[in-house]
RNA sequence: GCCCAGAUAGCUCAGUCGGUAGAGCAGGAGACUGAAAAUCUCCGUGUCGGUGGUUCGAUUCCGCCUCUGGGCA
């Protein structure tokens, strides 16, 4: 199977630096997997490479549409699996690199969204605004009552798109989510989840966040706006984006907007914490055990290398081998959940030896 | 030095006509399949500044002390 690297964590954990250095030792390119990196002009905020940076090492998906295009997962994921083909294609390695969760997800379990006919998010909007959210929540309680009881009658944006689905699908939400879900990729992807003390995380977005500033954040906001973008674009919902909009038409002072722009970032990274979590294959890589970034992609490079001699292995030797891999493996019964969790995140720490 | 007002959750504060207390923010946990840097859910025990007194019982009333504001000298 095709070998594809994947380096995610935090915002600011120091995703890009591992991945630039990674290519370079692996003659690797970067496909990114970020939401808002693919929007051009949107560069100091989104902590976007630089053009040197950009310059050493191919990367994709970035710089790849208008800040008024509606970008969504769909298109995203059918563009990095081209860029990954030919990246293989061409005998490199693909290193995805990014934090937005769903957009690894699509790629990792090669979600199919091609199902769809058409949208009929506007009609429902329209519902929600005439009618109240308890209202549209029960239309999707009788079409669906497990879609329903799935998610919160507040979380009006979910309520719709999952009435949308159903308009359009014809079968159960879950039914849709299987027929999306469960078939196998081509790839076969090693993960690396870049992991720090939360307070050392915060004190580094806090660092960042005054560093972007320092940039010239403000004036690149203060340029998208001048050119006539309206701050209902997606794009322009982005943290830092929304925060100095506000700031910009006078809605909190300056010291005011850095203090909420540093507080959203760090709820942000939580939130993807809390996302990451679910990835039980990462290798999580616990940054205070290495020099430097450098240090970080050697270890990356060396792992993947054992991985494939392994696997090499396995495929002569093996499949007695991954049998009783599994048959160890089982479940002590009255363990507590919040145990297990612990026990296998530990177990998943990977260490410099 | 004197007068006044405070001292309660990490922060800002509410409250208990005396029966050991609760909001907002911060923070924590979680959900997530075509907006995802989006959107949403859940989570509040803290010597109620210290010390003595009154009382069956004090964080609440009274005295003293400490600290912090503000005013007068």
């Amino acid at each position: 199977m095709k070998k594809v690297i994947i380096i995610t964590g935090p915002t600011a954990s120091g995703k890009s630096k591992v991945s630039l250095s990674l290519a370079k030792k692996i003659d690797g390119e970067i496909v990114s997997a970020d939401s808002m990196q693919v929007y051009r002009k949107m560069d100091i905020g989104t902590a976007k490479p630089t053009k040197e940076e950009l310059n050493e090492v191919k990367h994709h998906m970035i710089d790849i549409c208008d800040i008024n295009q509606d970008y969504s997962v769909a298109q995203y994921k059918e563009q990095a699996i081209d860029s990954i083909n030919d990246i293989i294609y061409r005998k490199k390695t693909p290193i995805i690199t990014g934090g937005t969760g769903l957009y690894l997800d699509s790629l990792i379990y090669n979600i199919d969204f091609k199902q769809e006919r058409q949208s009929n998010r506007e009609y429902y909007e329209q519902y929600l605004k005439n009618n109240g959210k308890d209202s549209l929540y029960n239309l999707l309680l009788q079409r669906d009552p497990d879609a329903a009881l799935s998610t919160h009658p507040n979380n009006t944006k979910r309520v719709i798109r999952y009435l949308d689905i159903l308009s359009s699908f014809g079968g159960t939400l879950e039914e849709y989510k299987k027929a999306a879900i469960g078939k196998n990729t081509d790839f076969d992807f090693n993960i690396y989840l870049l992991h720090m003390q939360r307070e050392q995380l915060y004190r580094r977005i806090e660092k960042r966040v005054d560093e972007m500033l320092d940039a010239g954040l403000v004036e690149e906001v203060k340029g998208i706006l001048n050119d006539g973008y309206s701050t209902d674009c997606n794009a322009l919902t982005a943290i830092g984006y929304k925060e100095i909009a506000e700031y910009l038409r006078g809605f909190c002072t300056y010291d005011e907007m850095v203090n909420i722009l540093k507080k959203n970032t760090r709820n942000y990274a939580k939130r993807q914490i809390t996302w990451f979590k679910r990835y039980e294959e990462a290798k999580i890589i616990n940054i205070r055990d290495y020099i430097n970034a450098d240090d970080i992609a050697e270890f990356i490079r060396e792992d993947v290398m054992k991985t494939m001699l392994k696997e090499e292995k396995n495929e002569k030797v093996s499949p007695v081998a991954k049998i009783t891999g599994i048959l160890e493996s089982k479940v002590e019964p009255n363990v507590d959940k919040e145990d297990i969790k612990n026990e296998r995140l530990s177990e998943r720490y990977v260490k410099k030896s």
